[in-house]
DNA sequence: CTGAAAGCGCTTACAG
DNA sequence: CTGAAAGCGCTTACAG
């Protein structure tokens, strides 16, 4: 409660409000002062208290570099996506932050472009940075990229999937189930040549087609030239590409199921210029309803993907981790749902 | 040169290799081991040498928490962008990314959703963390956060704007002039009742807008009434709307000029729904030439802006900045381009 | 061109 | 529940 601004804030060098300021101010050693603003162990109501407004009076503001050279940890998340221009994974990164930021972490985003190398190499850089924290897209695709995780004892949350593996965080819903799903509410509306278009080829576009597979074979209606398994990215131009081709087949689909609503789209679009009657002669399915799909016409039907919950409790299991405690579930299944609109 | 492990890499508690345990081995003190991997002043070349090949065996990784303390600016540059959910942004990113990390710089992305409340109070945590650059959508929007950037001492380009002020950097190209040219397009293909169709109001918005009213107004086909202005986000449900509000209006547009892509997508769509002949009847052009314009039915003429560009060039100019440098301009432009497709 | 000293601002054990 | 000491790993002036 001292008013003389020299003694109630000492300034260094650097003219930065310190710890060490704050301390004085309020009459405590530093390491009490960091430990009430941390809220770490525990530390005297009325002290927490003098400290807190010392800290608001002088405008303290906590060095992260500092806090990370000392604790030998960031204040940051890193976050492995494969790209960014799918909607679904933009969602996602607005989730995390969301819960993140109040929490006083920072996510850095790292891009994939779904490259085992280029995930392995995004990694390798930030972990040097020393994250509190990683949220990474499904399982790690490389094991040298898994071993990383492992070594770096960094708490790590697998999204997008359930993986339900010893030792393993996830939240997500089960790709397969989903892929089964779709298969399953296109008999139900009488088709019997479903095909499956898939793009990418990515860990979750092999486990829907996975579903896929099941619900047909399930079904006696399987059949393997049905599989249309392109491994360049998903867009509107390939589902395009990819709709003529299938069009060609004898004897004739009744229905195409598309890994991503990206293609979907384009497909509706191709499927137009053809004049082609959707859904009278084909239904079409999408995956994930991103922007638009409810817009195309006919409308889309899709899987609506939680991504924003997904993000979410994530970031609530990461936050858990971090703190060194141990969350409820270690594979969260936040489910998917089917969203039948006019194409099929 | 010394091959006793415990001489050469007398390790810490915390088993990293650091700067003094490189010295020892390259028999050179501390600082010049910073300096010669730093590449920063002059250090006897063959010295560079022998601490390169001492760091290599070693497999030393510099603390970039430790380099962020002591020299009061840490290896992140912090980008500011609207929205993730245009993509537009998002091929940004990438670009930034692209140049800034083999530089050894992490970006770290803050998203302001268009909201000046939330760019100031991004600004302010990411400026707490001490970035070494700053990456800001367009001209900041609140005087408030303006202040902060001068403040901070961190250097700062501006993108997607040509912004001509002193003390600015920018990369960009006019918006105004971009606008003016969709409308000289339509009125070349003889179009006379041409509608402006703008969401969320941003600032680039409203230049593209001047330039729509500039070029009619030269043309002496300016009315106000063809003002078609939403403050709400820009989406193709959006697009679909505005459309349907115009094509009431008396006397009738013969063309849109829609501020982004999205809307006019949308638009097209609800044309199709009511089997409105585009260009026919009504010309559509939207604006940035994102994903899926070209596969829109019909195509969708646009104006492609160079994005890539724009973030590889701020980068290289920020990286300029960073180190203590001048880049050759303070305001680069990097033009754009008109893409004329099907709907005008 | 090179180095010894001091310091950046915090936290981790270790005591009490 | 609180604190004195040491240290995290680097860089900034200041000398020479």
């Amino acid at each position: 409660m001292n008013s003389d601004p020299r003694a109630s804030a000492r300034r260094r060098a650097t003219g930065r409000v310190t710890l060490a300021d704050v301390a004085q101010a309020a009459g405590v050693s530093p390491i009490t002062v960091s430990r009430a603003l941390r809220g770490e162990r525990a530390v005297d109501p009325e002290l927490v208290e003098r400290v807190r407004a010392a800290a608001t009076r002088l405008g303290y503001v906590p060095d992260p570099a500092a806090r990370a050279l000392a604790s030998q940890r960031g204040t940051h998340v890193a976050v492995l996506i494969p790209l960014l221009s799918n909607t679904l994974f933009v969602d996602l990164i607005e989730a995390l932050q969301h819960t993140l930021r109040p929490a006083g972490y920072q996510a850095l985003i790292g891009i994939t472009h779904y490259n085992p190398s280029e995930e392995e190499q995004l990694l390798r850089e930030q972990l040097m940075h020393r994250p509190a924290g990683l949220i990474v897209t499904g399982r790690s695709h490389s094991p040298a990229a898994q071993a990383l995780i492992d070594a770096s004892g960094v708490p790590c949350v697998h999204v997008m999937e359930t993986i339900d593996a010893p030792g393993v965080h996830s939240v997500g819903f089960s790709q397969k189930a989903a892929g089964a799903a779709v298969v399953r509410h296109l008999i139900e509306r009488g088709r019997r040549r479903i095909a499956f278009a898939g793009a990418q080829l990515d860990a979750r576009t092999l486990q829907r087609l996975e579903g896929w597979r099941e619900a047909l074979g399930e079904a006696g209606l399987h059949d393997a030239r049905l599989e249309w398994l392109n491994p360049a990215p998903s867009s509107m131009a390939l589902g395009a590409r990819l709709l003529e081709q299938i069009l060609a087949m004898k004897p004739a689909v009744d229905a195409i199921f598309f890994c991503n609503d990206d293609l979907a789209q384009g497909a509706l679009l191709a499927a137009q210029r053809l004049r082609l009657a959707v859904p009278k002669r084909l239904a079409i399915v999408g995956f994930n309803d991103l922007t638009g799909s409810d817009q195309m016409v006919p409308a889309l039907t899709t899987v609506r993907t939680p991504r924003g919950e997904i993000g979410q409790r994530a970031a609530q299991m990461l936050l858990t981790l971090m703190r060194g405690g141990t969350p409820p579930e270690r594979c969260v299944d936040v489910g998917f749902e089917l969203v039948v609109r006019e194409s099929s």
